[in-house]
DNA sequence: AACTATACCGGTATGAGAATGGGTTTCTCG
DNA sequence: CGAGAAACCCATTCTCATACCGGTATAGTT
């Protein structure tokens, strides 16, 4: 097994970056987001809904400063799932 | 043109972010390290080495919790590069 | 009704991350 | 000297991010 394809985990931690990102843009257009991060709206698009849910660290940290988000703050939501709790 | 190929400059991020994690990891040895990041010990040495100039964000969002860094400061010790002073 | 803007969707193409395995070097310790 | 750890290097392979295209749907405006 070379590259081992995401599991359901993986994509659910995508849609919930995605939401997050969704949230956060308010009512600004995904064309201007985009634009302002750097990056084609069809791939904001695609993380926003998910269908990219594992992007690029430079690109998430593009739009977290085009949308005024804490990167720390952003894995933490996405990142802590509740999984094996105390 | 489909996907554009990395520019120097996103290579010399890709470098200065390697250099970060491996001056954060100190004394550990890469194994132990990327171990509790939940990768391979060869993709942690390609990110270190810049071989790997953009990693996916959850990627670095583990090797930050498991070196015990700010994404935020990650984020900007890597893009903020001296260009176009004064 | 026609036009515009926005967003969603499928398909396509390509560059690159991520993992594996094997090989090499260097160092340290028994 | 031999064994082991640690890091580097290379090749391979699979999967995916990114981007562009065309099409569709909806809502708002004129």
């Amino acid at each position: 097994m070379v590259r081992t394809p995401l599991t359901p985990e993986e994509r659910e931690r995508g849609e919930r970056l995605g939401r997050l990102l969704r949230s956060a843009r308010g009512e600004r257009s995904m064309v201007e987001v985009a634009a302002s991060a750097g990056l084609s709206a069809e791939t904001l698009r695609k993380i926003e809904t998910g269908r990219a849910p594992t992007p690029a660290f430079f690109t998430v940290s593009a739009l977290a400063v085009a949308l005024g988000l804490s990167l720390d703050e952003v894995a933490q939501t996405c990142v802590l799932v509740p999984l094996a709790p105390v």
